[in-house]
DNA sequence: GAAAAACTTAGAATCGGTCTAGCTCTCGGA
DNA sequence: TCCGAGAGCTAGACCGATTCTAAGTTTTTC
């Protein structure tokens, strides 16, 4: 019922990177097998974590390695919202947004109203050449709102 | 003409602060100045070296918990954009966004049209209470768009 | 003016992330 | 088959930003 369900298909993703001359290894396949899955935003060491489990000798190193190959290919986003580690959203072939909790930090992924109208008048733009545009919504998850004033942090 | 020159006007800002029970020290006070000048956006560092401009041995630490007290009293906005330091915005009296350049990582300050018109349909709320929403355009600035396809990072 | 509370400080500690140097693996010839 | 080049992997050292700690200083309170 929600719009795509934006798992990015593992074999397809493989495919993509194997055409474009990337060596594909088992610690990558493990990196991309993990952001395949079911996704949620991971961090390197959760990334890092679930890819031992398939491959026990895969080192961090590797791990932002890859990630930061994946993230220059344009096949995962690198989102480094508040102030925790960095978290990898591979699903980018669907334009969203992000909704973020202030007490606990948890991200979602939406799609808002309104995005495409957002303009920046010609005489704010300072001379800059605009790519992209992000949206974040920032909030109390219904955990943290219930727990009085969470403080952010 | 242009819309609010939007410097917080420092006496009143300390006065804000000793009302609230704030001890106004020199260091405090010496950071205060240094937000409350001809505002840019700036790093912690950047913060602390000005402050000694004023006050020599103010120490780093300090310069933190104030950034820290003032952000939390909801005086400064404490900006995280990028993967370099946080930057701190004193400008919080005039709602306003950020344009970035994903070359240089200069910050800018703009009020894009279309900001109240965004809105996230109940259906994808996820129970959250929503506090705010920011909106960031990033792009390249005038040199960085020359320098043909400069690298981000 | 003594004790408590609020502040400040240098330096140590922490944390996310990157870099280095050496090892291993794969691939394309001879 | 064997070899060398280059791509890739790894542990561990390193780094920059920030927070923590423990001790000293100032201010307030009674």
């Amino acid at each position: 019922m929600s719009y795509t369900r934006n798992v990015v298909d593992e074999a397809s993703l493989l495919e993509r990177l194997r055409t474009r001359g990337w060596r594909v290894t088992p610690q990558r396949r493990a990196v991309a097998e993990v952001l395949t899955g079911d996704h949620v935003h991971l961090t390197a060491d959760e990334v890092h974590e679930r890819a031992r489990a398939r491959l026990p000798e895969v080192s961090l190193a590797t791990v932002y390695n890859t990630l930061g190959e994946l993230v220059d290919m344009g096949e995962v986003l690198e989102l480094r919202i508040g102030d925790g580690p960095a978290r990898y959203d591979p699903n980018i072939h669907a334009r969203h947004q992000h909704l973020v909790c202030t007490g606990c930090g948890a991200l979602l992924d939406i799609q808002p109203a309104g995005v495409e109208q957002l303009k920046l008048p010609r005489s704010q733009q300072h001379g800059y050449v605009i790519d992209d545009i992000d949206v974040t919504f920032r909030g109390r998850c219904p955990r943290c709102a219930g727990l009085g004033e969470a403080k952010p942090r």
